[in-house]
DNA sequence: TTTTTTGCAAAACGTTTGCAGCCCT
DNA sequence: AGGGCTGCAAACGTTTTGCAAAAAA
């Protein structure tokens, strides 16, 4: 933990950021929810935990910041809000999630899945892959066992 | 062109919904531009040539009709903006997407290169794949000429 | 001093909703 | 009459911005 945060506080002074002490609250709560998909809003309600006179807007703009920074990822569901998802140590590429369409419920997968499929988009379309986002969108098994318990 | 407002009015009437002249309007826009990727306000602005009296909430709506039934996706490329795209005829699976960082272009992928992938979703994580998003993030043709040139 | 960052409040933005009126049988 | 559908305006929730104060360099 406290070697990310060294780490991110590398990044920032190599851009000649500061590591302020709103900003290092904010990437804690990123670092201790790294499972989950946390809104702008739910980041800024555990970060006024940690450092109560923050204000919204400061979240709003350290989340821009480590956008910019590829330190965390802001990805959108399909719900009206952003979420934020903090990049793997080292990770070249966006991990890809599993979104289940009965709880709602986000799987990451860290393994990259399309090591074959980037290739071919690059010798077929000639177009050079950065990045990508990949979400794959159906029942997840807790569910899917409810479903067949509920036929039966 | 004619035969695809046939196919969609049978759709639309199979879940008893009419289609009327400002829904005609609105789906005659996506199949004139079912390249682009069109917001709900670039959408308005098109059915305003062809009906002046719409509003952008019955834009809002039928977009939103067209979406359940799955004769169009809802998309969002990062920029604040929902986009809709047609699904081709038939297509099981929503298409794929190469978004370029440096022209904002967008070019559709029709080719379905999640077969194998899904397999090791639904045999690894025992996720019930029913769709999928799939982005692709970098340099299209024209904007990888255009910086060797630049370099050169 | 000069620059960066902050908190607050207001504004902006895309989208949704309430409602009265309309168009159909 | 009754239902679905529409246009308008207002409301909504998320995100951005202006600004003056505070902190850091």
């Amino acid at each position: 933990m406290e070697h990310r945060i060294d780490q991110i506080k590398k990044q920032l002074h190599a851009h000649s950021y500061k590591l302020t002490p709103q900003r290092e609250a904010t990437v804690r709560v990123l670092l201790e929810r790294e499972a989950d998909h946390l809104s702008a809003e739910d980041i800024y309600l555990l970060v006024k935990e940690k450092a109560p006179e923050i204000g919204l807007a400061t979240v709003y703009r350290t989340l821009e910041l480590l956008s910019e920074l590829k330190i965390i990822d802001k990805i959108n569901f399909g719900d009206g809000v952003s979420r934020y998802d903090l990049r793997k140590e080292g990770a070249e590429h966006f991990h890809h999630h599993l979104v289940c369409i009965e709880c709602g419920s986000v799987e990451e997968i860290m393994d990259d899945l399309l090591g074959e499929v980037e290739k071919v988009v690059e010798s077929e379309w000639g177009f050079q892959v950065q990045d990508h986002r990949l979400t794959f969108h159906g029942l997840c098994k807790a569910c899917q066992k409810a479903a067949v318990e509920t036929t039966s």
